[in-house]
DNA sequence: CAAATTTCAGTTCCACTGAGATGG
DNA sequence: CCCATCTCAGTGAAACTGAAATTT
Protein backbone atom coordinates (compact mmCIF):
# COMPACT_ATOMS: atom_id res chain seq x y z
CA UNK A 1 0.00 0.00 0.00
CA UNK A 2 0.98 3.58 -0.59
CA UNK A 3 2.13 5.75 2.13
CA UNK A 4 -0.76 8.09 2.07
CA UNK A 5 -0.74 11.95 1.53
CA UNK A 6 0.22 13.04 4.93
CA UNK A 7 2.89 10.92 5.51
CA UNK A 8 5.16 11.50 2.65
CA UNK A 9 5.08 14.95 2.38
CA UNK A 10 7.93 16.52 3.19
CA UNK A 11 6.40 19.14 5.54
CA UNK A 12 4.75 17.05 7.60
CA UNK A 13 7.68 14.22 8.01
CA UNK A 14 9.55 17.16 9.45
CA UNK A 15 7.17 18.28 11.52
CA UNK A 16 7.32 15.41 13.08
CA UNK A 17 10.68 14.62 13.60
CA UNK A 18 11.30 18.39 14.76
CA UNK A 19 8.59 17.89 17.00
CA UNK A 20 10.39 14.39 18.53
CA UNK A 21 13.55 15.89 18.29
CA UNK A 22 12.42 19.06 20.54
CA UNK A 23 10.73 16.91 22.73
CA UNK A 24 13.70 14.47 23.52
CA UNK A 25 15.94 17.45 23.83
CA UNK A 26 13.62 19.31 26.15
CA UNK A 27 13.08 16.59 28.74
CA UNK A 28 17.10 15.94 28.49
CA UNK A 29 17.71 19.62 29.62
CA UNK A 30 15.14 20.22 31.86
CA UNK A 31 16.55 17.31 33.76
CA UNK A 32 20.04 18.79 33.96
CA UNK A 33 18.29 22.46 34.65
CA UNK A 34 18.32 23.68 30.99
CA UNK A 35 16.84 24.88 28.37
CA UNK A 36 17.23 25.21 24.64
CA UNK A 37 18.45 28.15 24.51
CA UNK A 38 20.85 27.44 27.13
CA UNK A 39 22.70 25.62 25.09
CA UNK A 40 22.65 27.51 21.54
CA UNK A 41 23.53 30.94 23.42
CA UNK A 42 26.45 29.05 24.79
CA UNK A 43 27.16 27.39 22.06
CA UNK A 44 27.11 30.76 20.03
CA UNK A 45 29.48 32.19 22.40
CA UNK A 46 32.26 29.51 22.51
CA UNK A 47 32.01 29.62 19.19
CA UNK A 48 32.04 33.49 18.84
CA UNK A 49 34.04 34.70 21.69
CA UNK A 50 32.96 37.49 23.63
CA UNK A 51 29.81 39.18 21.52
CA UNK A 52 27.17 41.72 21.97
CA UNK A 53 23.50 40.64 22.55
CA UNK A 54 22.64 41.24 19.24
CA UNK A 55 25.17 39.35 17.53
CA UNK A 56 24.26 36.46 19.75
CA UNK A 57 20.80 36.41 19.30
CA UNK A 58 21.59 36.60 15.15
CA UNK A 59 23.58 33.13 15.62
CA UNK A 60 21.98 31.24 18.05
CA UNK A 61 18.30 32.37 16.05
CA UNK A 62 16.52 33.56 18.70
CA UNK A 63 14.12 36.59 19.03
CA UNK A 64 15.99 39.67 20.10
CA UNK A 65 13.04 39.81 22.89
CA UNK A 66 14.07 36.60 24.23
CA UNK A 67 17.46 36.53 23.94
CA UNK A 68 17.27 39.00 27.14
CA UNK A 69 15.24 36.93 29.21
CA UNK A 70 17.73 34.08 28.59
CA UNK A 71 20.80 35.85 29.03
CA UNK A 72 19.85 37.40 32.44
CA UNK A 73 18.75 33.79 33.46
CA UNK A 74 22.33 32.45 32.74
CA UNK A 75 24.16 35.50 34.37
CA UNK A 76 22.00 34.60 37.32
CA UNK A 77 23.28 31.02 37.47
CA UNK A 78 26.87 32.86 37.23
CA UNK A 79 27.22 31.13 33.36
CA UNK A 80 27.60 33.77 31.64
CA UNK A 81 28.51 38.01 32.44
CA UNK A 82 27.34 41.31 31.12
CA UNK A 83 29.50 44.54 30.72
CA UNK A 84 28.62 47.56 28.66
CA UNK A 85 31.11 47.68 25.53
CA UNK A 86 33.03 50.49 26.25
CA UNK A 87 33.66 51.32 22.44
CA UNK A 88 29.98 51.56 21.82
CA UNK A 89 27.60 52.64 24.82
CA UNK A 90 24.66 50.97 22.36
CA UNK A 91 26.03 46.98 23.57
CA UNK A 92 26.25 44.97 26.26
CA UNK A 93 29.54 42.51 25.86
CA UNK A 94 28.35 39.01 26.87
CA UNK A 95 31.12 36.53 27.92
CA UNK A 96 31.38 33.26 29.03
CA UNK A 97 32.40 32.58 32.64
CA UNK A 98 34.09 29.39 34.09
CA UNK A 99 31.21 27.54 35.14
CA UNK A 100 29.67 28.62 31.88
CA UNK A 101 32.31 26.62 30.08
CA UNK A 102 31.81 23.39 32.58
CA UNK A 103 27.63 23.42 32.16
CA UNK A 104 28.74 23.76 28.09
CA UNK A 105 30.61 20.40 28.29
CA UNK A 106 27.83 18.85 30.23
CA UNK A 107 25.51 20.57 27.75
CA UNK A 108 27.43 18.62 24.79
CA UNK A 109 27.00 15.10 26.01
CA UNK A 110 23.17 15.86 27.28
CA UNK A 111 22.77 16.67 23.33
CA UNK A 112 24.94 14.44 21.42
CA UNK A 113 23.02 11.65 23.36
CA UNK A 114 19.94 12.86 21.75
CA UNK A 115 21.02 13.20 18.88
CA UNK A 116 22.37 8.99 19.28
CA UNK A 117 18.54 8.75 20.33
CA UNK A 118 16.53 10.29 17.73
CA UNK A 119 18.88 8.73 14.96
CA UNK A 120 19.12 5.39 16.40
CA UNK A 121 17.07 3.61 13.84
CA UNK A 122 19.39 5.06 11.08
CA UNK A 123 22.97 3.55 10.40
CA UNK A 124 26.08 6.25 10.34
CA UNK A 125 26.09 6.38 6.83
CA UNK A 126 22.42 7.10 6.68
CA UNK A 127 22.78 9.78 9.70
CA UNK A 128 25.79 11.61 7.52
CA UNK A 129 23.26 11.50 4.74
CA UNK A 130 20.58 13.05 6.26
CA UNK A 131 22.67 15.52 7.99
CA UNK A 132 23.83 16.42 4.37
CA UNK A 133 20.34 16.44 3.09
CA UNK A 134 19.11 18.61 5.71
CA UNK A 135 21.89 21.01 4.90
CA UNK A 136 21.58 21.39 1.41
CA UNK A 137 17.74 22.64 2.06
CA UNK A 138 19.26 25.63 3.97
CA UNK A 139 20.54 27.16 0.56
CA UNK A 140 18.97 29.10 -1.12
CA UNK B 1 36.81 24.71 8.20
CA UNK B 2 34.25 22.25 9.63
CA UNK B 3 30.83 22.36 9.90
CA UNK B 4 30.36 24.61 13.42
CA UNK B 5 29.04 22.53 16.34
CA UNK B 6 25.19 23.99 16.01
CA UNK B 7 25.26 23.64 11.92
CA UNK B 8 26.15 19.89 11.93
CA UNK B 9 23.52 19.11 15.07
CA UNK B 10 20.47 17.27 13.48
CA UNK B 11 18.13 18.51 16.45
CA UNK B 12 19.08 21.99 15.10
CA UNK B 13 19.00 21.33 11.06
CA UNK B 14 16.01 19.63 11.85
CA UNK B 15 14.41 22.23 14.06
CA UNK B 16 15.49 25.24 11.47
CA UNK B 17 13.55 23.03 8.14
CA UNK B 18 10.89 22.76 9.82
CA UNK B 19 10.22 26.01 10.96
CA UNK B 20 11.01 27.30 7.52
CA UNK B 21 8.64 24.58 6.00
CA UNK B 22 6.30 25.62 8.94
CA UNK B 23 6.65 29.39 7.56
CA UNK B 24 6.14 28.81 4.43
CA UNK B 25 2.93 26.51 4.69
CA UNK B 26 1.28 28.94 7.21
CA UNK B 27 1.95 31.87 4.49
CA UNK B 28 0.90 30.29 1.38
CA UNK B 29 -2.26 28.60 3.53
CA UNK B 30 -3.59 31.98 5.38
CA UNK B 31 -2.85 33.37 1.22
CA UNK B 32 -5.90 31.41 0.65
CA UNK B 33 -7.85 31.62 3.89
CA UNK B 34 -6.88 28.23 5.54
CA UNK B 35 -4.64 26.99 8.34
CA UNK B 36 -2.77 24.35 8.46
CA UNK B 37 -5.29 22.30 10.78
CA UNK B 38 -7.84 22.68 8.15
CA UNK B 39 -6.04 20.68 5.41
CA UNK B 40 -4.81 18.05 7.94
CA UNK B 41 -8.08 17.58 8.95
CA UNK B 42 -9.58 17.87 5.24
CA UNK B 43 -6.28 15.35 4.33
CA UNK B 44 -7.38 13.22 7.57
CA UNK B 45 -10.98 12.88 6.25
CA UNK B 46 -10.40 12.35 2.68
CA UNK B 47 -8.34 9.37 3.79
CA UNK B 48 -10.51 7.78 6.58
CA UNK B 49 -14.06 8.82 5.02
CA UNK B 50 -16.46 10.00 7.15
CA UNK B 51 -15.06 9.54 10.51
CA UNK B 52 -15.44 10.65 14.13
CA UNK B 53 -13.65 14.13 15.70
CA UNK B 54 -11.64 11.71 17.97
CA UNK B 55 -10.45 9.62 15.13
CA UNK B 56 -10.02 12.33 12.96
CA UNK B 57 -7.53 14.28 15.82
CA UNK B 58 -5.31 11.15 15.93
CA UNK B 59 -4.65 10.84 12.49
CA UNK B 60 -3.92 14.28 11.98
CA UNK B 61 -2.38 14.49 15.16
CA UNK B 62 -4.28 17.38 16.27
CA UNK B 63 -5.06 17.80 20.21
CA UNK B 64 -8.78 16.67 20.93
CA UNK B 65 -9.74 20.35 22.45
CA UNK B 66 -8.13 22.12 19.36
CA UNK B 67 -10.10 19.40 17.20
CA UNK B 68 -13.47 20.81 18.40
CA UNK B 69 -12.71 24.15 17.42
CA UNK B 70 -11.00 23.41 14.21
CA UNK B 71 -14.18 21.31 12.79
CA UNK B 72 -16.73 24.10 14.12
CA UNK B 73 -14.36 26.64 11.71
CA UNK B 74 -14.72 24.02 9.04
CA UNK B 75 -18.22 23.54 9.55
CA UNK B 76 -19.07 27.19 9.62
CA UNK B 77 -17.58 27.55 5.91
CA UNK B 78 -19.66 24.61 5.12
CA UNK B 79 -16.44 22.43 4.27
CA UNK B 80 -17.57 19.44 6.26
CA UNK B 81 -20.70 18.30 8.35
CA UNK B 82 -21.05 17.20 11.61
CA UNK B 83 -23.75 14.52 12.54
CA UNK B 84 -24.76 12.49 15.47
CA UNK B 85 -23.70 8.95 15.34
CA UNK B 86 -27.00 6.78 15.35
CA UNK B 87 -24.73 3.77 16.87
CA UNK B 88 -22.65 5.88 19.47
CA UNK B 89 -24.19 8.53 20.89
CA UNK B 90 -20.53 9.86 22.36
CA UNK B 91 -19.41 10.17 18.49
CA UNK B 92 -19.97 13.07 15.88
CA UNK B 93 -19.59 12.41 12.38
CA UNK B 94 -17.74 14.82 10.35
CA UNK B 95 -18.30 14.26 6.02
CA UNK B 96 -16.82 15.97 4.01
CA UNK B 97 -19.01 18.49 2.04
CA UNK B 98 -18.57 19.33 -1.87
CA UNK B 99 -17.33 22.40 -1.60
CA UNK B 100 -14.92 20.88 1.31
CA UNK B 101 -13.77 18.10 -1.77
CA UNK B 102 -12.99 21.89 -4.02
CA UNK B 103 -11.10 23.17 -1.22
CA UNK B 104 -9.01 20.16 -0.50
CA UNK B 105 -7.92 20.29 -4.07
CA UNK B 106 -7.22 23.90 -3.90
CA UNK B 107 -5.41 23.28 -0.99
CA UNK B 108 -3.45 19.68 -2.16
CA UNK B 109 -1.99 22.37 -5.05
CA UNK B 110 -0.75 25.43 -2.65
CA UNK B 111 0.66 22.55 -0.26
CA UNK B 112 2.30 20.65 -3.21
CA UNK B 113 3.97 23.75 -4.27
CA UNK B 114 4.96 24.56 -0.99
CA UNK B 115 7.22 21.30 -1.23
CA UNK B 116 8.56 22.15 -3.94
CA UNK B 117 9.71 25.55 -2.70
CA UNK B 118 11.04 23.57 0.39
CA UNK B 119 13.19 21.55 -1.57
CA UNK B 120 13.69 23.34 -4.33
CA UNK B 121 17.83 22.81 -3.39
CA UNK B 122 17.42 18.98 -3.76
CA UNK B 123 17.63 16.57 -6.88
CA UNK B 124 14.51 14.45 -6.95
CA UNK B 125 16.39 11.48 -5.75
CA UNK B 126 17.66 13.63 -2.88
CA UNK B 127 13.97 14.58 -2.57
CA UNK B 128 13.37 10.73 -2.12
CA UNK B 129 16.30 9.74 -0.13
CA UNK B 130 15.49 12.63 2.46
CA UNK B 131 11.78 11.37 2.68
CA UNK B 132 13.03 7.60 3.28
CA UNK B 133 15.43 8.60 5.87
CA UNK B 134 12.65 10.44 7.87
CA UNK B 135 9.82 7.84 7.70
CA UNK B 136 12.84 5.92 9.02
CA UNK B 137 12.83 8.02 11.92
CA UNK B 138 9.53 7.22 13.48
CA UNK B 139 10.55 3.50 13.46
CA UNK B 140 10.83 2.97 17.45
C1' DC C 1 -17.99 0.46 37.30
C1' DA C 2 -14.45 1.46 33.66
C1' DA C 3 -13.62 3.52 29.19
C1' DA C 4 -14.38 6.62 25.18
C1' DT C 5 -16.10 10.94 23.14
C1' DT C 6 -17.08 15.67 23.02
C1' DT C 7 -16.67 20.10 24.91
C1' DC C 8 -15.09 24.06 27.74
C1' DA C 9 -11.81 26.66 30.22
C1' DG C 10 -7.42 27.61 31.22
C1' DT C 11 -2.20 27.04 30.93
C1' DT C 12 2.28 26.90 28.91
C1' DC C 13 5.66 27.61 25.57
C1' DC C 14 7.53 29.81 21.58
C1' DA C 15 8.10 33.36 18.32
C1' DC C 16 7.13 37.56 17.30
C1' DT C 17 5.67 42.85 17.13
C1' DG C 18 5.70 47.69 18.74
C1' DA C 19 7.61 51.11 21.08
C1' DG C 20 10.73 53.63 24.01
C1' DA C 21 15.40 54.84 25.53
C1' DT C 22 20.13 55.24 24.48
C1' DG C 23 23.88 55.88 21.59
C1' DG C 24 26.73 56.04 16.80
C1' DC D 1 18.01 62.56 10.88
C1' DC D 2 18.66 57.78 10.50
C1' DC D 3 20.14 53.41 12.12
C1' DA D 4 21.49 49.79 15.69
C1' DT D 5 21.03 48.00 20.29
C1' DC D 6 18.76 46.77 24.42
C1' DT D 7 14.65 46.34 26.97
C1' DC D 8 9.77 45.87 28.22
C1' DA D 9 5.05 44.83 27.35
C1' DG D 10 1.90 42.51 24.91
C1' DT D 11 0.02 39.43 21.12
C1' DG D 12 -1.08 35.11 18.69
C1' DA D 13 -0.64 30.36 17.41
C1' DA D 14 0.10 25.64 18.82
C1' DA D 15 -0.12 22.04 22.02
C1' DC D 16 -1.60 20.54 26.04
C1' DT D 17 -4.22 19.67 30.83
C1' DG D 18 -8.23 19.03 33.84
C1' DA D 19 -12.72 18.39 34.41
C1' DA D 20 -17.56 17.80 33.30
C1' DA D 21 -21.36 15.61 30.67
C1' DT D 22 -22.83 11.86 27.98
C1' DT D 23 -22.91 7.33 26.40
C1' DT D 24 -21.09 2.52 25.72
Amino acid sequence: MPLSRLDSLPTWLLSRSSARAHQLLAGALTAVDSRGYDYRLLAALEELGPASQATLGRRAEIDRSDVVAALEELESKDLVERAPDPDDGRRRIVTITAAGKRRLRKLDKVVASVQDDLLAPLSGAEREELVRLLGRLEER
